[in-house]
DNA sequence: CACACTTACGATATTCGTAAGGATT
DNA sequence: AATCCTTACGAATATCGTAAGTGTG
């Protein structure tokens, strides 16, 4: 039992045209083979379909209850069809992306809201986590893909670099240090040091690069607003990626180039290995590729508003 | 754009499975047709319906999409597939008889009762009308068939013969002719005599074999029942087809075969010429035919009761 | 190297169209 | 004679299965 939308089609044409060849013509096929068609499916349903005198055609009784059905089906058929149309061309779908705050905070919604005015049936969610948990969520198939720094487990997963993010010092005004044009990793020895929590991408990278040993940590937070308030209070300085700094906007504090040994962290695009996209989820990733120049630009106006 | 119903399930087979060995054998078919299948289903979507790594098969985003709509359509299809087979075993449908007032109000019944009694799901419809609008409701569509006697314009129409039907004088047990087991034509002469109305085919047979010149019509009326009345005040004498005498048993009247000429008119079963019936209609018919005996012997059952 | 999907390719079935047949008006 | 569906039959097409290819764990 094997009946195709054609044969539906098919169907639908005769029960309209009453007529085979016109119907034949209507479905692009010659008058024998739509016979032939038609009377497939009558054997396959098991019932005469159509009463045919030499120069009549009819639906039987049978074939009355058969055209509601089919007309049916041939409706809901086409509703799938372009539902799945929909789809491919982005009038629906759902994008779903797990970024480090520092992006969800900063250059994703520019991007995002840009998507959205083009593909506004699509809807988008963004979680705003630190690396481990985008990681988890793209492995639990929660995300599309993450925007965040490698994990240490990375298998199953598929990384792209998008963007490098260089790091920065960042202290009061008036800490003797702020006078300085660029500082070194040997100039933040023995300064009251903000640290971010042990789970942060950035502090692991800091731990790594920086000997922790011989940095005088005094603080641990969760929070980069938290590590801006209390360098905005000259309790410590901190060192913090290029991203994120648009929380340190503020007239109190100072910002300046860490160099020696230049800290550089690199944020990936990062999705599932052997799982494509969705259409959707795929066409926001090349939006995001073809605007990441605008990553600095647009903390250059969120500075400048400052 | 051509899907078949084999496509879907064998998608939804994969679905499941998610494995094309085991979904191909579900399907009966090769590993590789069932391949080919399911790329040329993700072609004609236009869509990637399987994230196939050599050693996992998930659906896609798309591919859940598709799954949903596809299980919708599989089952509204076995639907339509089972109220076909409703349908074509008796389990649903309709029969619409029209049927001479006689044949309505004795015979019929009983075999309707015995039809709709097998095919509890099939509705019956009876309308009891003369034999010309039996033809005309037969020639409109809204009986299926009719029992009733051939008309003038039989065109378009296919009758076959069911069963024949003798006529008998029926007149007051106190009328002079009462003593005579037998009559002719000749003994109704000068008879005041009680007519069915012209429309009715009974009355169109008796003018056409009894001379009615010769036949002293005093009174025209529509209905059996009236005639009877008359007949039983002694009002007049009638001549009645037998499938209509039980409308005659009463202990007043007395019923005497005619004869010289004996008079016969045939009950057909007409219907459409090249429709066929539908699968319910062509089965009551048969019962019909089957029961066509009991015709007379439900009658003798009808009398016997008064 | 075993498993699982894809590709290649010859074999088999289906489906197609032309043409002839048959029935009706 | 014209119309319209069916049947016949060779041809085109699609589908199938075996077997080889490929990538992965």
């Amino acid at each position: 039992m094997n009946i195709s939308m054609r044969d539906l089609r098919a169907f639908i044409a005769v029960a309209e045209q009453k007529n085979f060849t016109r119907a034949a013509e209507q479905c692009h096929l010659s008058q024998s083979a739509f016979s032939a068609l038609i009377q497939n499916l009558e054997s396959e349903l098991g019932v005469k379909l159509f009463a045919r005198s030499t120069r009549r055609v009819e639906l039987t009784a049978e074939g009355k209850v058969f055209a509601d059905s089919a007309n049916r089906l041939l409706v809901e058929f086409a509703l799938v069809q372009s539902e799945m149309k929909d789809h491919v061309e982005m009038r629906k779908g759902r994008v779903s992306v797990a970024a480090l705050p520092s992006l969800a905070a900063g250059w994703l919604p520019v991007v995002l809201k840009e998507f959205r005015a083009n593909h506004p049936g699509v809807s988008t969610e963004l979680a705003d986590t630190l690396s481990d948990e985008c990681l988890e969520l793209v492995r639990a198939g929660r995300a599309d893909f993450a925007l965040c720094a490698a994990g240490s487990d990375m298998a199953g997963l598929e990384a792209e670099p998008l963007c490098t993010d260089e790091f920065y010092v960042v202290m009061h005004r008036e800490h003797p240090l702020a006078r300085r044009k660029s500082l070194s990793a040997a100039d933040l020895l023995n300064q009251p040091f903000i640290h971010l929590s042990h789970t942060s991408s950035v502090r692991q990278l800091l731990d790594a690069a920086l000997h922790p040993g011989r940095i005088a940590g005094i603080m641990e937070v969760a929070h980069l607003a938290s590590v801006a308030s209390l360098v905005g209070n000259n309790i410590g300085i901190s060192v913090i990626p290029f991203l994120a700094l648009f929380q340190f906007s503020h007239p109190d504090l100072v910002i300046r180039p860490l160099k020696e040994p230049k800290i550089v962290r690199t944020i990936y695009a990062i999705r599932l290995a052997d799982r494509p996209l969705s259409v959707a989820a795929e066409a926001f990733l090349a939006l995001l590729k073809k605007r990441r120049s605008k990553i600095r630009s647009e903390l250059g106006k969120d500075e400048r508003r400052h």
